[in-house]
DNA sequence: CTCCCTGCAAATCCTTTGCATACAG
DNA sequence: CTGTATGCAAAGGATTTGCAGGGAG
């Protein structure tokens, strides 16, 4: 689940001097009502069955201008799509992929960025931790 | 640098009925005498100012082949192409955003497969940890 | 000798882009 | 009204695939 509500989401658009445009709207309500990791098809899908007209290439724009104002964060996903993550909070992603679900492990960086810059020089701007196997109920489908 | 030798490539292959032909032989050569994470192209660029004959396909083909046997790892990397890793010791992949160096930074699982088996139900079969950001070198530049 | 592997080029698939139109502010 | 955002379709770019010929075992 996303840490912002969708007034947050909408007012960070708005104070970046981004219009509030339907589709954007519809995109923002999608993404803060989930705790699953959508890809930018799953979402034009679904977006498109309930609401007015919208397309992929919106999806992706809109996407792109949540991920660089660092509100939602990209997960590629080897096997098809990438994957848009809500949650801001520290944590492993837990990849199957056997059913392509993907779920949160909460978890501290490993490394702090204090503790890197100070021993490495490098400066962290984002992370990425991600798990890949096999879930628990795709374990159970197949015994 | 890669924790096998070339022999043990060589070996790995052959024991899993795969045929040693001179470009194979060629992309793991050049991979196990290198520490830095190359693309597909990168090697395909190399191999083939130096080497005799070979097609990008086959360099995919090949690194796919060495992916799927466990020998080598195949990082994303946003900005263009994959990258690859020979270095199969737990560590965080250090990107570097702006000049897209990737170093290594030695560290154990920060969640081991065995405490989220138990407490998650997950099976971890493989793991990817990055920190995205500036390095060094580029901070120096950039002053 | 077999049939796996290769080179080549075409095909795929996800994502981005160009352009004319729509609409938020 | 003005200029940004959209839809549509076409382009782009990395990776995969089909096929006929080559070569490892």
């Amino acid at each position: 689940m996303s840490i912002y509500t969708i007034e947050e989401f909408l007012d960070a658009l708005k104070g970046a001097g981004f219009r509030m445009t339907r589709q954007r709207k519809a995109i923002i309500e999608y993404l803060a009502g989930r705790s699953d990791h959508p890809s930018a098809h799953y979402i034009f899908r679904d977006l498109q069955s309930t609401q007015s007209l919208i397309s992929l290439a919106t999806v992706y724009n809109t996407l792109n201008t949540l991920v660089r104002l660092r509100l939602i964060k990209e997960i590629d996903f080897e096997v098809s799509d990438n994957r848009y993550d809500t949650n801001l909070e520290p944590h492993i992603n837990l990849v199957c992929t056997v059913c392509g679900t993907i779920s949160d492990y909460p978890l501290d960086l490993p490394v702090s960025p204090e503790a890197l810059k100070k021993k490495n020089g490098f400066i962290i701007e984002d992370y990425r931790l991600e798990y890949h196997g096999t879930c628990r109920t795709c374990q159970n489908k197949q015994k």
